[in-house]
DNA sequence: GTCTATAAATAGATAGAC
DNA sequence: GTCTATCTATTTATAGAC
């Protein structure tokens, strides 16, 4: 057992295609060829594609995260999580061919359009960014920091580092933003 | 006179449609219908919409880099320009509503299906780089630094208060990137 | 060099049989 | 709950008159 079921595989390459080519140039018709299912079943699992996209993107922020706590569980130091959240992202990043982070694309595409999803992407940074200011507490009890201050560089340094990274489709940014993280924690 | 021509009024109305809603979001027809022209002059200056994108995205660095010299031309020390330089890149966002980088949006929507578009804002994005490390090496003049890690650190620290800025739709990431870069340089 | 008319393909979405 | 057939609108682009 264990097979996929077809809500789920919808999901899948739908997520696949408007990630890897974009979701104004991912039609339906490709989903339901991809997905191997008629369209009939697609508009049965989901009222629209926009609805579609949205579901994606949720699994997409689970993945995420799940990935991120994958990696960092077993570590115990503040500055271990720290230098690995830069792996991980410069991993993903490697895996996918440099094509960039679900949300930024999305956002730069459908902009303010459709406020559920510029909403959900907001959400999400503030998310990633929550996730830094936990461990950089937790490093202010080893070391005397501006807690506020030393997240937000680090994020926009990692936000920075993944950009530059999709346009230039190398790893660069990601090996000088962990550099200053590393002078910056001791 | 100075009255302007049908081909620059294309460019000046399909750049900012291109901007404000994306490039696979605007229609051909509604380029012509903004313009006030028929389809077939639209098509008499330009053989396709991606043809038109691209002289687009010209006009854009074009004027990026104009408007950068205008802000910095009168300044004489590098601290100052470089900080001049972000508040160029906040005052660009503040007027676009957070838009965004023009760059960053296009290359999220067309990826690398588009080479002519991907190394346009690569070499783009290249210029950029150049522009802050040539102001970092004549502050390396008054000042020990490391010419390149200052450049990558200002560089990816704006990329990424632009992306931060342009999702949260506010100018806070700038305001801590400018706050870094004077305890950097002094 | 600007116009109208139209082509040819594709978009997202619905109806209704099975 | 999956299928086929179809609808309507819109897409980029071309042809040819003026």
């Amino acid at each position: 057992m264990n097979k996929e079921k077809v809500k789920d595989r919808i999901i899948r390459v739908a997520s696949d295609l408007f990630y890897k080519q974009g979701f104004n140039s991912t039609g339906i018709n490709q989903i339901i060829a991809e997905a191997d299912i008629a369209i009939g079943s697609l508009y049965n699992h989901f009222p629209s594609k926009n609805e579609l996209l949205q579901v994606c993107l949720i699994k997409e922020e689970l993945e995420w995260f799940k990935g991120f706590e994958e990696h960092t569980s077993q570590l115990s130091s503040p500055k271990d999580k720290l230098l690995t959240l830069v792996d991980f992202r410069k991993k993903l990043q490697d895996s996918t061919n440099f094509a960039g982070c679900h949300f930024i694309k999305i956002i730069s595409e459908v902009g303010e359009s459709n406020l559920a999803v510029s909403d959900f992407v907001r959400n999400h940074k503030e998310k990633q960014k929550t996730l830094i200011n936990e461990i950089v507490i937790e490093l202010s009890e080893k070391q005397s920091i501006n807690v506020n201050e030393v997240t937000e560089t680090i994020f926009l340094l990692l936000e920075g580092a993944l950009v530059v990274s999709t346009i230039n489709k190398n790893t660069k940014g990601f090996d000088h933003a962990k550099k200053i993280i590393q002078e910056l924690v001791f």
